[in-house]
RNA sequence: GGCCCAUUCGUCUAUCGGUUAGGACGCAAGAUUUUCAUUCUUGAAAGAGCAGUUCGAUUCUGCUAUGGGCUACCA
């Protein structure tokens, strides 16, 4: 047990990293940094037909916002690279080999067609012992035959001959033994000659030897697989070294059924990718959390505590406590329905913590969405109209819908407030207010909330009806920050400008609703 | 169909035989507020069912039901 902890992430390059897919990540991560162990990102490229170009560098790129650090990779390079299965093809070939020469793997000629139609003739057909024989493979054939058709170049496969009758035994740190028959394995597909590849079961267990796995943290949808890679581990005489099993829960849909995947993204309304993805193949764009106006590290938390507790009531965590707290005993053995509203509550949290640099970072891409031209506004303008509004905003693109007034002027007002808060003696009293504004050396200054105030109460106006009145002409309806914080920002020319043209629009068409 | 895994409020979850079954999200109400929010307080809300083990089961065992996964020359 004093073995180093390796552990890695084996994603496929099929398509944009899934937010399951990230969780998996996470977790090794957390579990890896924890132990001062090493992270490794091995691209499982195997199944030629599915290759999408841009996957490899989405998934990069998304470890890289997200914080989960890489040690050994493509990119970071590493003393057991290749770190790319489709770069290791002699390594997969010697160790079919190895396993053909022992006699644990035999060579078979079925074609999809011919295996069709076994499936077809035969109710819960297997290739397995029992069937094995009456199939066309390097068992049943004559040896001659095998060879003519090796040589004629004959596309073939090497399937893992599984040996019948025994119990195959998998320990799992989340879910501890699981014993099952062998009888049940069928001979798997370890290497297709038509590509002169392996398939996945082959090369993960002589990818994870080779690059001394110690722990293999995986998805849940792997258990059934895992007796196999078992025998595999065996079979190769590597069991003193087979790196330890844990089975993550998975996440599944939010409403209906079955695991979380791409489409309930869109149907649902939110993110399933941590970046927005553009497929080049069917030209479909997927949302991602990053451009929805998420942080990283509420992404993280989120995900976090889907699936794991630290065991106690705590959820607010940063990377590094989550590296501290982590472990697999508090990991859930049943699946997480992905609770995609609290996410929006982790990155309100998040929001708060930000300093004013952090906002104006987050904010700005927003504006610009919006149209706003950034030149002219300062750097500390937009971070104090961020600050006035950040409380009542979950992601970043929520700061626009509470602060867009700070940036543009009312083209409109709201029919329902003008009606409550506007009456015919409205526009004189705006007036007056204009006029008191005056009295006040500095506008923008502190004595003006008190000048207003003072003057509502000597005069007995109705200071709810007067100050809804005058956001109204500001804001366009009632709702934002402190009425004396927009003044203080906005200042004196355009409040008065507003106000004015606020008298002007709501008295010719306004109050007659 | 076969095999495997799982099952606490609507959701994410705590509890490692003895608790008024706790927290959070969401929801509702109240307070606060010149508006809308925020914030604060409060509330409703759960052990799938049936047996068994035990002085005592949410917790252990079995069965049933339900949910999920796998069952490819995909990962």
């Amino acid at each position: 047990m004093e073995r180093e902890v390796r552990v890695r992430f084996a994603p496929s390059p099929t398509g944009p990293l899934h937010i399951g897919g990230v969780r998996t990540a996470l977790y090794n991560y957390l579990f890896a940094r924890q132990n001062g162990g090493k992270m490794i990102l091995r691209i499982e490229d195997t199944d030629s037909q599915r290759f999408v170009p841009g996957a490899e560098e989405y998934i990069n790129e998304a470890l890289a916002w997200l914080g989960i650090g890489i040690d050994e990779g493509v990119r970071e390079g590493g003393p057991y690279g290749p770190y790319k299965q489709s770069e290791r093809r002699d390594i997969y070939r010697e160790h079919v080999r190895q396993l053909l020469d022992q006699g644990r793997a035999y060579i078979a000629f079925d074609t999809p067609q011919e295996l069709e139609a076994a499936r077809a003739a035969t109710p819960n057909f297997q290739y397995d012992a029992s069937t094995r024989m009456g199939m066309r493979n390097s068992l049943s054939m004559p040896r001659e035959e095998v060879d003519r058709l090796i040589a004629e170049g004959t596309p073939y496969v090497v399937r893992f001959l599984i040996e019948p009758g025994r119990n195959v035994e998998v320990n799992d740190l989340i879910r501890g033994r699981v014993v099952i028959k062998s009888d049940i394995l069928d001979d798997k597909v370890l290497y297709k000659s038509a590509d002169d590849l392996p398939t996945y079961h082959l090369a993960n267990i002589v990818d994870d030897h080779l690059m001394r796995v110690s722990h293999v943290i995986r998805g849940e949808e792997w258990l059934p697989s895992a007796p196999l890679h078992v025998l595999l581990y065996e079979a190769f005489g590597w069991q003193d070294t087979m790196p330890q099993f844990v089975h993550l829960p998975l996440l599944l849909k939010p409403d209906g059924k079955g695991k979380l995947s791409k489409r309930d993204g869109d149907r649902l309304g939110f993110p399933v990718f941590p970046l927005l993805w553009h497929d080049p193949k069917s030209g479909e764009t997927s949302s991602g959390y990053r451009e929805s106006g998420y942080l990283p590290q509420a992404v993280v938390n989120f995900l976090a505590l889907l699936g794991w507790n630290p065991g106690d009531d705590t959820e607010i965590m940063s990377m590094d406590e989550l590296i501290r707290k982590f472990s697999f005993d508090h990991c859930s053995k049943s699946g997480a329905k992905f609770a995609y509203e609290k996410g929006k509550w982790f990155n309100h949290n998040y929001l708060q913590t930000l300093s004013e640099a952090e906002l104006v970072a987050a904010f700005k891409p927003v504006l610009e969405a919006h149209g706003v031209d950034l030149s002219k506004y300062s750097d500390e303008y937009i971070g104090q109209v961020a600050e006035l509004v950040k409380g009542r905003a979950n992601l970043a693109a929520d700061l626009w819908d509470q602060a867009n007034f700070f940036f543009e002027a009312p083209d409109s007002y709201d029919p329902k407030a003008v009606k409550k808060r506007w009456s015919p003696d409205t526009p004189a009293q705006l007036e007056e207010m204009i006029s008191i504004f005056d009295t006040v050396p500095d506008f923008c200054g502190p004595e003006l909330e008190p000048a207003v105030l003072g003057w509502i109460a000597d005069k007995g106006y109705h200071l709810g009806n007067l100050m809804n009145a005058f956001r109204l002409t500001v804001v366009g309806a009632c709702r934002g920050p402190h009425m004396f914080d927009i003044t203080r920002l906005l200042g004196k020319d355009e409040i008065v400008k507003r106000m004015r043209q606020g008298i002007e629009r709501i008295s010719c068409d306004g109050p007659t609703v």
